[in-house]
DNA sequence: CTGAAAGCGCTTACAG
DNA sequence: CTGAAAGCGCTTACAG
């Protein structure tokens, strides 16, 4: 027994080693061996070992896809993210990959088709069926001319969904959230609040959008087209431009909610280039509460969103799905933050 | 032909469908379909019209699992990474993604096993040759229990590899940049520069460290381990405390050299809490140049990765690989950012 | 408890 | 150009 060859998973030959390499060497039928690898049905105890024995000196491990194609499942779960760079997905990620692991299931990461790039289409891996099941954090809208012909895989929707459709999701109330935070911004005294949007082909950012102007509605604040823009993302430098914008203003806002984070960042950054102080000259409140917003300076006064409870709760449900269970939706709590920047 | 049927990939049976059941539909044999569906041989003009249209109207797909166990092949690659919440992960990953796409190939993306989470294991994805190479930027210190029994899959390593392993890999040259970084503080007349380095199971760290040590003896300027923390990761919170220890120093440094921006800004968050001006008091170097660099306040100066030409170059040479091609390596340049923190 | 055999859904020589 | 059949590596009734 060489350490070489029991440092590899490949015989001498070169080719991967299969359940029938096992079972001649341990002298017995290749179900008996399914069985002890799987634990399936009562093995003696000596047979057992035996073919313990072979898998172990072998280094035998069974091929995912005879597997997965016998078994009719592949353990596989398919992630959708529309913008690795932005920290409310990766936190996301993080949580549904926490609660997935435990269960065995790995995941696969599919930036979601996009606007942008509309050429890349939907992932394959989800037409060819090789995942059992699928968590979207990506646009509808995006996904739309995809969706028509999309394989009847278990699906649950991650912060971003489809009203009223009956689609299961994991999500905060945004509406309710942006209400929250504007009128914490009333309540600061603001009646010039501009709202930093993003994508509206985004229900968040729909959903965002109709609480802002909610909460000024009750205020009895008159709606100002001029103090709302919508960027394109909710990259730094889209949140800089919009805020550009929003100096060059005739009456600038004295405050301003950002749908996101990142956003908002871009903004700040944009006002202290342009001299304005933040939160003195003018008030910002962001959303979701990454992990910068209380390191950058101004700390970001904020929507929290429980990232990655919400990853883990999409992954309880969809696995709950998977085990037979009924497709279910659940609202996760935002909470304000208040730290400097407002 | 209704609506619901062409929307769904499943007949009335709940059933997925099969080849057999374009063929049937077609009235060839499925070796027909699959040649079609494939290009793989030439058929006439009439039946594969007639394959066509049953494939359009049945929406099949071919099954990901039989089509890998009959090809031997996935087309899918495995992606390690330590930390999704640092930025340089997600450009990195960003990087591979884009190339990987444009060949095919999708991403199982996986959490590195790591010293916080030992049980966790190497992915199952690996060892069940679910995947047709991976791509690692994970400590292999901390892979290394799991590299025992690893199958032979292409391997490229991103950023982070083993020294003269031969291990083909894609990263920049970490001493010189550290070296570089050290240098640009020497030549504005620090003498008293403290390193902030990252967990040293990765090479990147512990060559960043050498990078440190080679510029300060070649400046004459003996090393003092009191200005020397290894923080156990990048996380900014893990960058404030190592700043504090820094600063509670008896003679505090002039200058601080961090391995990463994320620890960089951290550390500048704690000198500013503490009352130190950045770049006046203290003048901070970071590492990786994410796109907060910029935005942050003071704007990091810092050395920049190529954060996803990195990544793409690693797929490019993973899918070299792939194609028969000999196992290569890239060094990619990386270049001093003067912003504004030193 | 154990084995021979069918079957999962493909691809690919082998014949014709 | 086309089809019947073998084979990829498993799991799981069906017998014994």
């Amino acid at each position: 027994m060489s350490e070489k060859r029991s440092l590899s998973a490949l015989p001498s030959n070169g080719k991967a080693i299969s359940i029938s390499a096992v079972a001649e060497q341990a002298g017995v039928s290749i179900a008996t061996v399914s069985r002890v690898i799987n634990a399936s049905k009562p093995v003696s105890a000596d047979t057992r070992e035996r073919v313990e024995a072979a898998v172990a000196a072998l280094g035998y491990r069974a091929n995912a896809f005879a597997r997965s194609l016998t078994r009719g499942e592949s353990r596989l779960l398919l992630v959708l993210v529309p913008d690795f760079a932005n920290p409310f997905y990766s936190e996301t990620v993080k949580g549904v990959a926490s609660v997935v692991r435990r269960h065995g299931y790995n995941i696969v990461l599919a930036g979601a088709p996009d606007a942008q790039a509309p050429d890349q289409g939907a992932p394959d891996a989800l037409y060819s069926r090789l995942v059992d099941g699928v968590i979207s954090l990506a646009s509808f809208h995006d996904l739309q001319p995809a969706m028509g012909d999309m394989p009847d895989v278990p699906w649950v929707a991650c912060s971003e969904f489809v009203e009223d459709s009956g689609m299961p999701h994991a999500s905060i109330d945004h509406g309710q959230a942006a209400l929250d935070a504007v009128q914490y911004l009333i309540n600061r005294g603001h009646r010039r609040i501009a709202l930093l949007g993003a994508d509206e082909s985004y229900l968040w950012a729909r959903q965002r959008h109709a609480g802002y102007e909610a909460a000024l509605k009750r205020a009895g604040i008159p709606l100002d087209a001029h103090l709302v823009r919508i960027a394109r993302g909710t990259d730094y430098g889209l949140g800089m431009e919009a805020a550009g914008a929003l100096l060059a203003l005739e009456s600038p806002p004295s405050a301003v909610f950002a749908v996101s984070d990142t956003l908002a960042i871009g903004a700040i950054k944009a006002f202290r280039r342009a001299g304005r102080r933040v939160p003195n000259d003018i008030a910002v409140v962001g959303f979701d509460n990454i992990p910068l917003a209380q390191v950058f300076e101004p700390a970001l006064t904020t929507i929290a969103q429980p990232m990655f409870e919400l990853g883990a709760a999409a992954a309880s449900l969809l696995l709950e799905r998977l085990a037979g269970g009924h497709p279910r939706s659940l609202t996760l709590q935002h909470a304000l933050v208040v730290r400097e920047s407002a």
